[in-house]
DNA sequence: CATTGATTACTACAGCTGTCATAGGCTAGG
DNA sequence: CCTAGCCTATGACAGCTGTAGTAATCAATG
């Protein structure tokens, strides 16, 4: 795997990359800080080491302070968390929506937009299964 | 929250005492070790550990060895992983069905019974939202 | 150029996880 | 009753996470 595996915090750190796009520490630590209050300094150790993880990297300086960009991309972590949680249910996808509806989190919507990307992708080639 | 939150071998050994019901340490130790290999005193130690969280409990004794029984169901624990990532995907199931679809994991039948679920449900008491 | 305020770089540390070894106790077989 | 073997109870330890303090540095301002 390319990919190291990140902790909730470096979860929460990476989520501001991908959602604001490349900033400094000031303010991931400004937008994490609202749901919890890390220390700046904590923020910082953390972007340290999702730096030595390869998750994201050092662009260009503003003053002198660095700005720091995502190298991995949400859409690969999450896939990988989710057969991680896949793996947990058994993996089998039935119950992990049993409790999503159960849980109210599912609408008429979503299952209907589900089901029309299953057909356009059964009408295209292999994906992998398992 | 009276969940402890377990780590992942822990859910291993949880896994196998909601599948098989009331097990010795040895009995466990072998339906793990099939996976993967901890020794018997690793498999040992997190039982006590879960014992200590409170997760099981002994219920008799055979010969000189212990019997251990969840005292946590596994519907319960699912939920919270569940809702663990949903936070990490934004709250949203959306893109978590998205996933599971683009993962091949998830069947025309899967859907239909999901969305079976969900109308069963609507006409039912309110289940929490939010 | 000297001061000040922000930022970096480094260090530390405690709790949780996974890993197991060891010592001693108990049971069953001879 | 004595011994072999399984099981329990403990202790240990390294790596990862979250937490943060401190010292050094840099940039801007007067």
């Amino acid at each position: 795997m390319t990919q190291p595996k990140l902790s909730a915090l470096e979860l929460r750190i990476m989520n501001e990359l991908w959602t604001r796009g490349p900033c400094s520490i000031r303010e991931i630590h400004e937008a994490v800080v609202k749901k919890d209050r890390p220390a700046y300094t904590t923020v910082q150790t953390m972007v340290y080491r999702l730096e030595v993880k390869g998750a994201l990297r050092r662009t260009r300086k503003i003053g002198n302070a660095h700005v720091f960009e995502a190298t991995t991309t949400r859409e690969s972590v999450q896939t990988r968390l989710l057969k991680e949680l896949l793996g947990l249910f058994g993996g089998n996808a039935r119950p992990v929506m049993a409790h999503l509806v159960e849980m109210g989190k599912i609408s008429k919507e979503d299952i209907d937009d589900a089901a029309k990307l299953l057909r356009a992708q059964s009408t295209r080639p292999e994906r992998n299964a398992k």
